[in-house]
DNA sequence: CCTACCGATCGGTAGG
DNA sequence: CCTACCGATCGGTAGG
């Protein structure tokens, strides 16, 4: 998500000096993330990743094995900027509802903000078993924040006890769910951007928080 | 979903001729879902399809004009099926609680037993618009279906009331987002059987309509 | 629905 | 990281 892809050919000889300083291996996940939003995954090939990284078909195996092991790249990206951005929206409030509600929101928008890597994570792109999300990274992932936070309200008696994983799975079903609906553009094209996008995560999971807590005595 | 993919040659005069009858439309649909099923999305060329429905390469054009025109007739084949079983499975019901549960249940078993179908159908593999899915058929589709069951939950007290979308749309993105998961395959090895998904398919769809109920006043 | 054929693209490798 | 090259496959069409 850092550098942009890089034009065609006619590269200036400074930039593409870089590349052997080891830019390449960035510029080529770059080009994979802007091919895909660009083009589609029809259009995700090694050769034409390499062409918008600047540099001829056979460079990417330096980096990268087959387009399998891009994609992972891409994914482990994707998957440490959303857990991220998960804990820097949380990380405001104290109450495990609102914290619930932010996670929420922040999962939603990441995908809005970011179809190609959201694609990528969650797609049917890879043949090879991965290491499950949650062992991505030394902090703690999307997924292990839902977990955390569910459990944190149900310690403070403010969601329902019992089994942490079914309230988790809903969580996770839901904005996973609405997220799913607006990458895929499944959606009224209303409620394209990035502002009616959270706008209505906001509404979604303030409905969920609703659901789970605790039934008052009635 | 009906007919089974034919072998690669050999095949029996008597089987290749029923194609000039009319078969082979429906043969190439059957042979996308199967090569999708068994080989992944990147194997999805015409030509392979051909080959799958047991015709040279050049005569899927008498029927599709394109990759995209075979995709959105398993796209199609797919919303009338899953409309259809939601509908089954909803008509005992009377209550609109338990109907808005059962179609909750119907969309995720669909989604987990029929994976290619799921997948095409809200995958991002059009690139020309398509007609939106409520009105591919004349009868009620998935959507409405949810609509109108939420709707007459309003109607009778046992809903939320206000607006029918924002509670439409989270048990859409609930049941879709369950389908999702399930279909790449991101629970664990535990949850991977159509008996598991029926079984968490209910729990977190009783979770969504408690949720949804109107909360009693405490 | 088939045979025959076209240009184009791809993944991958040798060898530097 | 590049040039040069390989076999394989694909979408699409002519012509029957």
């Amino acid at each position: 998500m850092a550098t942009k892809g890089k034009r065609k050919q006619e590269e200036a000889p400074a930039d593409r000096e870089r590349y052997h300083h080891g830019d390449l291996r960035q510029a080529l996940v770059d080009a994979a993330v802007g091919l895909i939003a660009e083009e589609g995954f029809s259009a995700l090939t090694l050769r034409e990743v390499a062409r918008r990284a600047g540099v001829t078909h056979a460079a990417p195996y330096r980096h990268f094995a087959d387009k399998e092991a891009l994609l992972e790249a891409v994914a482990h990206e994707g998957f440490r900027a959303m857990a991220r951005e998960m804990r820097e929206r949380m990380a405001p409030h104290a109450s495990p509802l609102e914290r619930l509600h932010e996670a929420g929101v922040a999962y939603v928008l990441f995908a809005v903000r970011h179809p190609p890597h959201f694609r990528v994570m969650f797609g049917p792109h890879f043949t090879r078993p991965r290491s499950p999300p949650q062992m991505v990274e030394g902090e703690a992932d999307a997924f292990r924040l839902l977990v955390d936070t569910i459990e944190a309200g149900q310690a403070a008696g403010l969601l329902r006890a019992g089994e942490s994983r079914p309230l988790t799975l809903t969580a996770w079903s839901l904005v996973h769910g609405l997220a799913s609906l607006f990458v895929d553009r499944q959606l009224d094209e209303s409620l394209r951007g990035v502002e009616a996008a959270e706008a209505l995560a906001r509404v979604q999971t303030r409905l969920l928080v609703e659901g789970l807590k605790v039934p008052p005595r009635g």
